[in-house]
DNA sequence: ATGAAAGCGCTAACAA
DNA sequence: TTGTTAGCGCTTTCAT
């Protein structure tokens, strides 16, 4: 059984196909024609090929995304957040999710660049650009990327500001008397483990303290739990707090702390960033640093669509305000605040 | 700046576009001439255009995935499994949310369906199959779907077997010497939750008990923090456990529980379904029953590529066994098992 | 207002 | 072995 297409439609019809492709397109023509070419388009199911219209049109209407890791709630928040905005232009979004892994990752935008989307939000696996964006920059494929180290020709940034947040998150710790604060790291070369680092050794600094202990996780819940085993696993902990570079590891550290008996966060605080909504969901609630995906979200399609219209513009970075979200990790009475 | 084309290439190396398309397609050419005309196309940076390839192929190659909500870490997790149960098959996938409304369910369909994804992978928001999906299914769009309601025409079905998870699940907290069993459950039209009920249902009947109090829920972290502030918000709980259809409701009632103070599992055991990774990460740790993403997304992906082998297979459905995972939440010496 | 025809970029049948 | 050509299904001049 064939497809069906434009040319059944004009046999049922009895005219053109040109005419049948202007009827469903709203151009006008004669009256009661229309009705005609309607019902023998319904009556046949007919269902417009995309992938024609598409090749000739020379561009498909629909974006792309490519996330590392679908399975990281900040990240699936993120996906929903350009979903949205996407739905509210009127523009398809189709999702790849390349696993953490480099290579899937490039196979991945080989996929997106298969399917023609017109544009692709970039979520990478590491602080460097895939081999194949150079090919499709040429091409001139609109890309917007959430890390600034992507910064390039024809190559869009939007980032939060991770320094202001994780200056914020020290100064609060700072002012509830926290003084030996241990920093669980990224070691993935991505910049928002890099930026917030920066922001929280900065602000340590001015207030006239360093990082009590160090350990390199890698944005993974088992990380963080590993991390605070490492802090506090040998006898009483010589720390007050713990700041994770992310909430999946913040919240590992957050379950060995309660496991191990210790009070948190009389005994030590915990915080993270991000601001997920399993983050809230913990006992006690997590502090955290919010960085909005919504606000993301609006940022970068405007970016890709801007880009859109026209090509020659210059590569642009967009910097996002974070928040601070004081729940009972580091403030016993701020529990449940969203 | 036009795009490079197979006719540049051609141009380029001196030669018809049909010789370059054969190199590239790796079809045997004279010797020198498969290196002077990759050479030409990597000098051009040329690349394929998949939407012609496609339109000309009448298929993409590609498998299209819909699931209600990315957010839903379960959801995540399948779709991590499908995605590399694909990749291994050599085949891409994309993905599209529709964010759990039913209108937005039927755009994403229609996405997908203009990319000319050669089958989908359904998790649909409701226990009723999307008007388009009957069209669709006129034109032999092979589609698996993971709910049995969908069961129809052209509609192969993958399921967890619910009804058995449930009932070990309750046999597991009688054994603990649970007879006060209260139960959220969804009140979506979706079968797995219904399957649940009736699985643990039919358990207890078994056991000479009934359901100790119920509350309707939607599958959601909030209803299940609501359902058992019903449960035991007013005085001493009558109950001594608490099963909810889902992980993300068990999430709900524990966090409930727990900031009341109450002793888990000592004065109630808390059991949920589905075992997401972040069900092990509370404390106490979550006894649940697994569906295994993995399991259900190879049996899919056979059923698909099988359909896409032979369109007229009649209507298939497979059912997956699912795992007791005992752990802290109704076992204290269980917490910490995976 | 409508139809014929060119062509988007590619593959495959047919010729040479 | 290679080139020519006819479409895949659609939109869009260009004639009519």
């Amino acid at each position: 059984m064939a497809r069906i297409g434009l040319k059944d439609v004009a046999a049922l019809a009895g005219v053109s196909v040109s005419t049948v492709s202007r009827v469903l397109r709203g151009i006008p023509v004669k009256d009661g024609m229309a009705v005609q070419v309607r019902d023998a388009a319904h009556k046949l199911g007919y269902q417009p090929n995309g992938l024609a219209q598409a090749l000739r049109a020379g561009k498909s209407g629909t974006l792309g995304l490519l996330i590392p890791d679908i399975s990281n709630p900040w990240l699936a928040e993120l996906a929903s957040a350009l979903e949205e905005a996407c739905r509210l232009s009127g523009i398809g979004l189709i999702l790849c999710n390349s696993g953490n892994r480099p290579d899937q990752e490039e196979m991945c935008l080989d996929l997106l660049w298969k399917h023609r989307v017109d544009g692709v939000f970039l979520v990478s696996v590491r602080g460097q650009a895939p081999a194949s964006l150079s090919e499709r920059a040429r091409a001139d494929w609109p890309v917007v990327a959430f890390d600034r180290s992507y910064a390039g020709p024809g190559i869009d940034v939007v980032m939060a500001d991770n320094v202001g947040g994780a200056q914020a998150l020290v100064n609060h710790l700072v002012s509830i008397g926290r003084r030996n604060i241990a920093q669980i790291v990224s070691g993935t070369g991505l910049a928002a483990g890099i930026d917030r680092r920066v922001g929280v050794d900065d602000a340590l600094r001015r207030h006239g303290l360093r990082t009590a202990d160090l350990y390199v996780g890698d944005f993974s819940y088992a990380s963080g739990l590993a991390g605070a085993e490492h802090f506090i696993g040998r006898g009483a902990p010589a720390i007050d707090a713990i700041v994770a570079a992310n909430d999946l590891m913040a919240i590992g550290a957050l379950r060995h702390c309660v496991e191990s008996g210790l009070e948190v966060p009389g005994d030590v605080a915990i915080a993270g960033f991000d601001d997920m909504s399993i983050s809230s969901w913990t006992s006690p609630s997590l502090t955290t640093v919010r960085q909005d995906p919504e606000l993301l979200a609006t940022a970068a399609l405007d970016l890709l669509l801007s880009r859109l219209d026209d090509a020659g513009l210059p590569p642009r970075t967009v910097t996002v305000p974070c928040t601070l979200k004081v729940r009972g990790s580091t403030h016993p009475g701020a529990s449940d605040q969203p």
